[in-house]
DNA sequence: GATTTTTTATAGTGGTCGCTACAAAAAAAT
DNA sequence: ATTTTTTTGTAGCGACCACTATAAAAAATC
């Protein structure tokens, strides 16, 4: 998962996921079957985990602006940082970025999947005060947490992050209060 | 261009390069000098057209909130664009995405410092009416447009991106004004 | 028209990719 | 303790990568 998460799907090995995992080849497919049989593993894992940061921000309660600003809040908070000091590599998501430019449509299509389910928990969440603008509204959220990741995997630092998820959440509660 | 900007930077090969230039590896690299050589000429053409709608939004004049907006727009009608229809592939911006979870360090590089440039642009701009607010407010800019080419990279239709980018040009007159 | 220079194609360099055949070692079952 | 099953490491599969040595073809010069 790390390895994955700091260097993108195609850039990272059978070979070195096996070391890391201190397997051989033969083993590694015996466990995952494929590449991206782990890759699927990988994602469940990382979308079951801390790195839901929208799981995380509403369980904590709240009203659909509360939660999606700490939403905002968590990404600035996670994605800044590194993922496998040992190399070289950011953070940022991996479901948004993890498969971003990858040569495998198994791979794409795997994060394809994962980013349209977290997306309709968005918008079926934002539905529940705002039902007739729920997919603009989503999709705000969506493109505001695409473009954290990406300027996190550029290089952009925690403090840079929060001063734009903070302006994020002030246009999200802008939009949503309807003016 | 069109190659580098449909599939990224690693995914696209240099007898596919040369094939849709008509030429053979050779002649590539007598003319290019590298892969990435190419592809810097290319960044340059690309920033240089077009694809530079900042530039072509300041080129009609306004303020800063109006230049802004219009940059967003004219982002938000170029970036789900199909590049190159022959092949799969969409197209965002070359710029952010074309060297995303590259493993050549010499095309993130180059990649890089296109993202400066053109961040530097907008901050310099953005600075003549708020100079004390110009880093903070550029970064909502580039992360809007960051968060725009990715959601083009994964099928959003230009009649989505425009819904974003005016919730984003909203935003952004807010953040200015000050409140 | 003959000679020199440039450009090109053929073919192949070593390297890495995802993945696997095979055989040795370890574990389980009898 | 012997046999059977499972797991593992060694080695290598064909394919592709960026890149290049060499020699033939094309262009330019004389």
């Amino acid at each position: 998962m790390r390895l994955f998460h700091a260097r993108g799907y195609d850039a990272v090995g059978v070979a070195e996921l096996g070391a890391e995992l201190g397997i051989k080849p033969p083993s590694f497919y015996a466990a995952f079957g494929s590449k991206a049989g782990l890759f699927e593993r990988t994602l469940r894992r990382y979308a079951a985990g801390e790195a839901n940061v929208f799981a995380r921000a509403r369980a904590e309660g709240g009203d659909v602006a509360t939660v999606i600003g700490r939403t905002l809040a968590l990404a600035a908070e996670l994605y800044p940082g590194r993922v496998y000091p040992g190399l070289g590599g950011t953070a940022g998501c991996l479901v948004l970025d993890g498969a971003r430019n990858s040569a495998d449509p198994e791979a794409q299509a795997l994060a394809d999947a994962a980013k349209r389910e977290g997306r309709a928990a968005v918008r079926d969440f934002i539905a529940t005060e705002a039902p007739d603008r729920a997919d603009a509204l989503a999709d705000l959220v969506v493109v505001a947490m695409m473009g954290m990741s990406a300027a996190a995997r550029d290089g952009a630092d925690r403090e840079k992050l929060e001063r734009v998820a903070a302006m994020m959440d002030r246009a999200f509660r802008r939009e949503l209060s309807g003016a």
